[in-house]
DNA sequence: GCGGGATGTTTAACCGTTTACCGTCGCCCA
DNA sequence: TGGGCGACGGTAAACGGTTAAACATCCCGC
């Protein structure tokens, strides 16, 4: 005897598969296939299983599922941080779309550590979930590109599917989804709101250290500067992290190099909005009589603050990448393996068009 | 990682610990002692078979391990919504302290339906994790203590463990643990602390439909204007649901309602105050210089606006969960089973001393 | 020389499902 | 009347690990 019976050891054991089959008098391959709905059964049967199953309280056994070959009940993801807005938006709509399909969702911290992020994608490997979604800016250097590859192939030996979120795409012989937002063109689209409100000085605050999000966001300001015919200015490019507390001291060190030369802020989100926001007042410069301003993300706080951001669409984003994975889970040949969703102005009440005391530059209008 | 997998590869076909024995030249048995640890075994057979799990780049596959009956490697949470701060951070302490432990948390959302919470509980249970923490505020009726009975009898039965956090204990009938924090001692403290500056008329925000943790707030508001013997006004108890525009909107109904006769506000969380201050501030109404105001669970917004409020362990709650299961799961007669963590006063900027013009009640201060 | 740990490894019996492969039973059609 | 077929249901072999128990060495003291 190997294992003891269970029956003097614990009052009572977990309710099996051949429990419910010898309750229901049949065999268990035939509560196996009923349960999975996937072969005609004879209605009689049908009702005897799901009987026993109801009285006994069955549940199926995960693991034993997935090892015996059914496709896995479960959605990886990884991200810096929960209680991140950003990353939790996103983690929302991965929960979302899983809850769906029925499937739950097993959620991986890295706080911006590469071993953490290695550990992790290793021990969802173990798990062997359908897709295992990375999510967010990152720098794009060698090392990452050959970290995602190693990624991406082991969990494709593994069964599983490597989406990349809100991260740009690698080579093509890459087995690696990629879902992105238009950082770019939001950008584009909010600088243009803010020159064609008369502004031509414009602040922008943000990272500017090869993370590829920020990288994208300045590069829609430059050329939207540039389409409009703007003189670039340097000095008109502050640099510092993605915090509001970074926005605070932005604005502080500006305004203490020398007198104020700009008209509107772009904030390279909604969290140095903020920041700046609230040194700008300190300042006795208010929003948006004084000085206008724009962020991006259109996280819930802007909306507190009436600030005109630019929406990126964060639960759009987990969903789809959750989408995409078991459209590729279920046929291999699913064409789609990388989409870039949209983002679109939110105008609130931050902006107000220029009216210039003097007209150095007549022609703008 | 392993950069490459082996050169054969072998049609690419998942990595056994059969294919890692073969390698090192051992039993599978011997390779699946060392990777856990739990057995003697010689130096050089434990560097071969090291050598070889690099080599493969092999993981253990989760399933057939749970299946095998080793412990499981993951603890579940289940929360409203990923997205609201408060979760958000219990979630993160749940993260943390299960990559603490080398497990992977699994994340369940019930956007506070009792459906999809039996749901997910389900997908829990054939998940086999460890621990199921359930988290949030809740009406603590029969219809939710037989509920969470059933619960926590079938994960029990599962060879998991069911967590309350933040929620009121079961019978001790019920084998479930319990953490939840002080919501009634912090009402309490903030309050003496309103009182003890003087404020005699505090208007109390907050949801009153017994909901647990804002009747424990309350019930710690009245507590203490008793022990300072300040008449009770049911008057100053205003009944708003805990959102940010609920705040607003009952600063703006009290004002309507009559002339202001409240020196300071307690509010039933950051959120209420936030929306509550700046319905005050349009009435021309500044914190602290005209209205003293308090608010409760110290999330991060709540220093930006100054905020002294009652510090809630969010973090804490999230790992003592974990900590408390797992130390119940490695010994069964674990004593710990009910913790109540305490809560204490953050002090900022937004209570000031009452000057009171008229000295109706000289015997105060 | 030999009983007897101590130590290290192998053998094989599980864990609870899924699913390939067969058998059975009516029924229809030549 | 027999053969083929479709609808159901059963049997048993995986799936990839863990672990109790058996086994093989080696070392030691008497």
């Amino acid at each position: 005897m190997v294992r003891r019976a269970a029956s003097d050891d614990q009052g009572r054991r977990p309710v099996t598969i051949r429990d419910v089959a010898a309750h229901a008098g049949v065999s268990v391959a035939t509560v196996s296939r009923i349960l999975s709905g996937t072969y005609p059964s004879a209605p009689a049967t049908r009702t005897k299983v799901l009987r026993a199953v109801r009285e006994l309280d069955y549940v199926a056994n995960a693991n034993a599922r997935g090892l015996a070959g059914a496709s896995s009940r479960s959605v990886a993801i990884i991200v810096n941080s929960v209680v991140s807005p950003h990353y939790a938006h996103v983690a929302q709509g991965v929960q979302t779309q899983a809850a769906i399909e029925g499937k739950l969702c097993i959620v991986g911290t890295t706080g911006g550590d590469a071993e953490r992020e290695l550990a992790t994608v290793q021990l969802m490997r173990e798990e062997h979930a359908e897709c295992v979604i990375l999510v967010g800016n990152v720098v794009a250097d060698d090392a990452y590109r050959e970290r995602m590859g190693d990624y991406a192939r082991a969990l494709a030996l593994a069964g599983s599917q490597l989406v990349l979120c809100g991260r740009p795409t690698l080579g093509p012989d890459v087995p690696a989804l990629v879902v992105e937002y238009d950082n770019t063109g939001g950008a584009y689209a909010i600088t243009s709101h803010l020159l064609s409100a008369g502004h031509r000085r414009i602040l922008f605050l943000g990272r500017r250290d090869s993370y590829t999000t920020p990288e994208s966001r300045i590069a829609g300001y430059r050329k939207a500067l540039a389409d409009h015919n703007v003189p670039h200015d340097p000095g008109l490019e502050v640099v510092g992290s993605m915090e509001r507390r970074e926005g605070h001291r932005m604005i502080n060190e500006t305004l203490a190099a020398g007198p104020r030369d700009f008209t509107a802020v772009f904030a390279g989100n909604d969290l140095i909005a903020a920041g700046a926001r609230q040194a700008l007042r300190e300042h006795g410069l208010r929003i948006p009589e004084d000085v206008s301003m724009v962020g991006f993300d259109d996280l819930p706080p802007s909306a507190d603050i009436d600030l005109t951001t630019v929406h990126v669409p964060h639960e759009e984003l987990g969903r789809t990448a959750v989408r995409m994975a078991l459209a590729r889970a279920r046929d291999k040949s699913d064409p789609a393996e990388h989409v870039m969703l949209g983002t679109h102005i939110v105008v609130r009440d931050s902006v107000r068009p220029l009216i210039r005391p003097d007209a150095k530059q007549p022609d703008a209008e």
